[in-house]
DNA sequence: CGGTTATTCTTGAACTCTCAACTATTAGGG
DNA sequence: CCCTAATAGTTGAGAGTTCAAGAATAACCG
């Protein structure tokens, strides 16, 4: 154990705007999705990320791993949107453990009702608020961020349409 | 309805980039608190807010909004920190409507003892990747995003022990 | 004053997430 | 080959959050 060293006034701001920031953005992402698309966050994401895949299936640990979830809460979402229609489970041709995630076509079209909403409201609390500069500064120091987290680097951040 | 805007690559990454980082690194704050210090990090940000309070004392309205929390959360929150024998509730002298929460003494040893450690992982997450001038660009864009997310500045970045 | 409105806080139900435990299947090593 | 270990995924219980509804009190205002 090492004495701890405490964050300067510089740093404790930079970390509570950090967290007020995320959570603010976070919920207000939720609250449109749930109000508009009856579907939280989270559950855009694993449909906006089967949509972008070959022929829309990806297996669950795949999946899993793009969205960052847990195997266990990756497995209830697809609960609920196999039951809301949105995704279908089949099994994979030659190895009996996995599971594969496909999107369905009411999923699709879910997806695709709900994309504008929701793009708009990301473009709206991101990156109106901000110019491209200060954006791109901006990523490059989530990226260092990221690589700390996440050294497997499992996850892109690259494009698609979610 | 105007036609969507959809985002370019550059948005696309930054975007997502933020995503994952906000969620690992919750994750990770959580996951941390929770196996070292048996709350989540929500909880121990409210015993966090107290401690730098006068007399350790606020009114439930303003520990939610310092802490950026509902109403309801914050009163389920306290109703499990009380059982915990953390934090305590108290009347408010002229206003009977309102509720007082107030750290207790075990709150605050909780508190220090867990401190540390958490602190520790914050700045192995947030601050060890980054250099001093990134973190100071980083903390300006993100007081940009709050000011449009939270415009009626409710809670303070400003320094304590948290 | 008296009635409407706003504020403060709490509750219960529904939902999501976490964690630990568990099943099933495949891969590895003597 | 067979036994162990690793991989893939699911489940149930417990905990936290959200949302809508409601109770109590205070402020407003004609």
């Amino acid at each position: 154990m090492t004495e701890t060293r405490w964050l300067d006034d510089d740093e404790q701001e930079t970390w509570r705007a950090f967290l007020w920031t995320s959570r603010l953005l976070g919920e207000a992402l939720d609250r449109q999705l749930q109000r508009d698309s009856g579907m939280p966050h989270a559950y855009y994401m694993i449909l906006a990320m089967l949509s972008e895949a070959p022929d829309r299936r990806l297996t669950m640990t795949e999946l899993a791993a793009i969205v960052h979830s847990s195997p266990s809460r990756l497995s209830h979402a697809v609960n609920r949107l196999e039951e809301a229609g949105w995704v279908r489970r089949a099994r994979h041709e030659t190895d009996r453990r996995t599971t594969i995630a496909e999107l369905t076509d009411a999923g699709y079209a879910a997806l695709a009702e709900a994309a504008p909403g929701h793009v708009a409201e990301v473009r709206r609390h991101l990156f109106d608020p901000i110019d491209r500069e200060r954006m791109l500064a901006f990523r490059d120091t989530l990226h260092s961020l990221l690589e700390s987290l996440d050294p497997d680097r499992r996850a892109p951040c690259a494009p698609g349409e979610g």
